[in-house]
DNA sequence: ACCACTAAATGAATGTCATTCATTTAGGAT
DNA sequence: ATCCTAAATGAATGACATTCATTTAGTGGT
């Protein structure tokens, strides 16, 4: 048998990366198609299996042919989080009263990023101007709430408070369901130990999506009351 | 001049790691001590610095020793986590009606873990099990509420939707003050401009202390109504 | 006293990453 | 034609966390 002349040497999986040095006659990358695939990655992988080096891998791409349009992971990450603002609902700021619009966002909102929890910490300090989508997010969300008398100078901080509330019980819903099960120091716990029972027996539906209902509701409740 | 015999090749900085191979006759590491240190470190050089060698460094041993006591990094970050638990002031339960109870207990711990918000990820997912110190503050926690008459089955749902509220707003306290800055894309978002110019004018305070107040306050409201 | 066992150190790998750099090639502008 | 810049490759680099073999020191049992 001749050695093959075309044929590569490991036949194991394909779409190796099979380029010759050098730029290529049409551009392989750009910053939609590595947002694409970075979803795609993580959504397969999550966010542990997340590396550049998979990244590149399923763009079919060597790992430094990135960083000619990112400039580093974070900004991969940045892109993602920008993309998933994008997937948000603020369509009920547009067609239904406050109270049903706030509701419908905050739960749409927190869903989303239930998935993606590893981006909070770079949402939570990222300015807005590198995220025009999540921007838009919040144009959509002041117009609603302008639109509903709220107070202008009190806009921002309502949004606020709803987006760490979101953000943190973002965390709550990828929590194990026994967390709060205090094993072997229950004798030493009663009040909280009764509690936790107390709530399963009592509570219908996911904990998380209980309390999230809790605190929206609260929160929706006296808010609303600001309204002129 | 002979060889010095006991003196140090190197005279850069003093307390290098100059012990001899084998178990020393008494431990040079434990976990509070490893825990003191850890914090320590976080203190002066933050969490980007916060390495298993430097951590090594500080305590004068090598890193691999670090691995007779705690078996993962993420394992001192909950000893961490779990000791700045114990700092949070819990004590305005036994002393003080519910409502400046909670007040007092969610401010401080916003401002513990402001300080710490990479622990965040590990705290929101740890069983508390893991977590005594933790475990003791949800005890007090939940006796206050039980002796208002807070009812019994929604306890934990309560203490939750605060507790991820505190988590999110900790975020904010670290976000860079013109976060909301919407510079070149302002004529596209005229709303929410619109909203951030207002709330410059008109409130007082840190922008994350105002949000923080509003939530907050917006919760004990309507929890308090619950109490039978 | 002796011996086996376990615990607690050291120091030398290992392997995984993100990131950088030199090099190559393509296409557009002067 | 020539130059410049953009976009690939492939080969380092440098941090890290973590593991392993080895050494030494007490301890409990015989």
């Amino acid at each position: 048998m001749p050695a093959s002349t075309s044929a590569r040497a490991d036949p194991h999986h394909d779409a190796k990366p099979r380029r010759r040095v050098g730029r290529p006659a049409a551009a392989v990358l750009d910053q939609a198609g590595i947002t694409a695939a970075a979803l795609q990655l993580i959504g397969k992988s999550g966010y542990d299996g997340f590396t550049m080096a998979a990244l590149a891998r399923t763009l079919n791409v060597a790992p430094s042919a990135l960083y000619n349009h990112v400039s580093s992971k974070r900004d991969v990450l940045v892109l993602v989080q920008d993309h998933l603002a994008s997937l948000v609902d603020v369509s009920a700021f547009e067609a239904e009263p406050w109270e049903r619009a706030v509701r419908a966002w905050a739960w749409s909102y927190r869903d989303v990023f239930s998935q993606h929890t590893p981006l909070i910490p770079v949402i939570a300090v990222l300015p807005v101007t590198d995220a025009p989508k999540t921007l838009a997010m919040y144009e959509a969300v002041s117009a609603g709430f302008s639109r509903a008398g709220f107070p202008q100078g009190r806009i921002v901080s309502a949004i606020v408070a709803l987006e760490s509330f979101i953000f943190g019980s973002a965390y709550d819903v990828t929590a194990p369901a026994d967390i709060f099960d205090s094993g072997s120091m229950a004798e030493s716990t009663p009040n909280f130990t009764a509690a936790v029972q107390a709530q399963d027996l009592e509570s219908y539906g996911k904990p998380a999506d209980v309390a999230f209902n809790l605190g929206l509701e609260a929160m929706i409740a006296r808010f609303g009351a600001l309204r002129g």
